[in-house]
RNA sequence: CGGGGACUAGUUCAUCGGUAGAACGCUCGCUUUGGGAGCGAGAAGCACAGGGUUCAAUUCCCUGGUCCCCGACCA
């Protein structure tokens, strides 16, 4: 890509009011635009990174034997009335409800859980049929009292669901255990550490849930978390606990602000018997579906992965999710032999298949396209100028000037030795 | 849904009763480029909406809207 073409372009200033870090970067650096508040669009460069982040949840979750599809947005009442959610307070304060010409009532999704379990009971029929894990990724609406927190909390937002249905409450803890540990590689592998923490279900399970919480200052939510072994609760049902020893191993419980980046719930009977969805058992019996559900907010990891990973001049992408690999920076590229240079190489690394965003800005000073690569945040920032590719003899002669992001040392290698770089990180 | 703040050029802000100004951005020249570079010119505004007070309102008052922050609630 080049930047020139690049939609649209950074912005000097953030705009006003815009206190949290991942707001002014994500803003600033193109990746996102408010519509309002709590509803953004995803640019080119923050659907690059988003497309990243769900590519790498959705190999985990395929090789732990689920199946994507995808599922609609529009609900009708009926299928909510079903299991009571429509009428419920909570529910109805974050749900988007409404009523079409006709007087048909509606309800834009906020998950998903009425949809599969009707979707289980056409197709479900029996204990061969099971199990089940199906997922999606897809917009969730949430009328949210507060949007805030730039792109962390909005009223509209990607996520990626997962349900799973099983004959019993054994075989559905099994796999709930599995997605435990495959969550937890999904996020290591964005770069994010995360500790799975116990938390209450909200609207949509009197049992408890488990949150992977990202450990940060700028978090909106507090847990308290033992030092020594895997004990960790959310403020909601830890406050009921006295002293500050961890009940498991007696050792010291601290307290923290983190960032909320999955939860999953196991949901068991409840929404099969509500909607009377039953499979057949091996001697004949009719029996309810076990069933759970597992959501990751891609778009707030997008806004957490900002928040952990940036300095004062910018985002600092981990590789893994960065929207390209390598920033490549052409300057003095009046000069036909610099800029022919500066193609040739832009070529080359494509040819690579490597993710090149080759600023080929002519009239702009390098300060500012620098300023830029900073911003943005690209692993790789490659220089190509006159110094190298002209004027120039000695070390410097017809090698890339090569810097990480997250280093401040600049070094000249051949473009064999970029490729390997590359290749090897 | 309670409390606070804001709303003026594309953006960030200044002005403050007498119909608007800067910086950045943008356009066009000239200059040249290693950390948001210089000079010059230009385009760009129903001052959130409605009502009131006043000879006169962007400015003061009221109502509504929107955004931001703090709380209560949540992927």
């Amino acid at each position: 890509m080049k930047y020139s073409q690049l939609f649209p372009k950074t912005l000097k200033q953030a705009p006003s009011g815009a206190e949290s870090i991942n707001h002014q970067l994500l803003v600033r650096g193109g990746f996102i635009d408010q519509l309002f508040a709590g509803s953004w669009t995803l640019l080119p460069l923050g659907l690059k990174v988003v497309t990243k982040i769900n590519q790498i949840i959705r190999e985990e979750l395929n090789s732990s034997g689920a199946q994507e599809m995808q599922m609609p947005l529009l609900h009708p009442r009926e299928i909510w009335d079903q299991t009571g959610r429509w009428s419920n307070k909570d529910v109805q304060q974050i749900m988007y409800q409404f009523k079409d010409i006709h007087g048909r009532e509606f309800g834009l999704s906020f998950t998903h859980e009425e949809i599969v379990m009707n979707l289980l009971g056409k197709f479900v029929k029996s204990y061969k049929d099971l199990p089940l894990k199906l997922y999606q990724f897809s917009t969730k609406f949430r009328n949210e009292l507060r949007a805030k927190s730039g792109i962390l909390r909005g009223r509209e937002f990607l996520m990626k669901d997962l349900y799973s249905a099983h004959v019993s409450e054994e075989d559905m803890y099994i796999y709930y255990e599995d997605v435990k540990k495959v969550y937890l590689k999904i996020f290591q592998r964005m770069g994010l550490d995360t500790k799975i923490v116990e938390a209450s279900g909200g609207v949509f399970t009197d049992k408890n849930s488990h949150e992977f919480q990202v450990l940060t200052e700028v978090g909106e939510d507090t847990i308290y978390y033992c030092t020594q072994c895997d004990f960790a609760e959310n403020k909601e049902i830890y406050q009921d606990r006295e002293g500050s020893k961890c009940p498991r191993c007696s050792n010291k419980i601290e307290e923290a602000n983190s960032i909320e980046v999955g939860n999953i719930f196991p949901l068991g009977t409840k929404y099969s018997k509500d909607m009377k969805v039953f499979y057949t058992d091996e001697n004949g019996k009719e029996q309810l579906i076990w069933f759970a559900s597992y959501g990751i907010g891609p778009t707030r990891v997008l806004g957490t992965l900002v928040e952990i990973y940036h300095d004062e001049r910018g985002i600092i992408w981990p590789e893994s999710v960065a929207p390209y690999q390598v920033y490549l920076v052409g300057l003095d590229l009046e000069g036909e032999r610099v800029k022919g240079e500066a193609e040739r190489v832009y070529k080359l690394l494509q040819a690579e298949g490597v993710e090149v965003l080759f600023d080929d800005r002519v009239g702009v000073s390098a300060g500012e396209k620098f300023a830029d690569a900073d911003l943005i945040g690209i692993p790789y920032r490659v220089v190509i100028s006159k110094k190298t590719h002209s004027t120039s003899s000695g070390q410097a002669k017809d090698k890339l000037e090569v810097k990480k992001r997250d280093e401040k040392n600049t070094h000249f290698v051949s473009f064999k030795g970029l490729i390997s770089l590359l290749k090897d990180s």
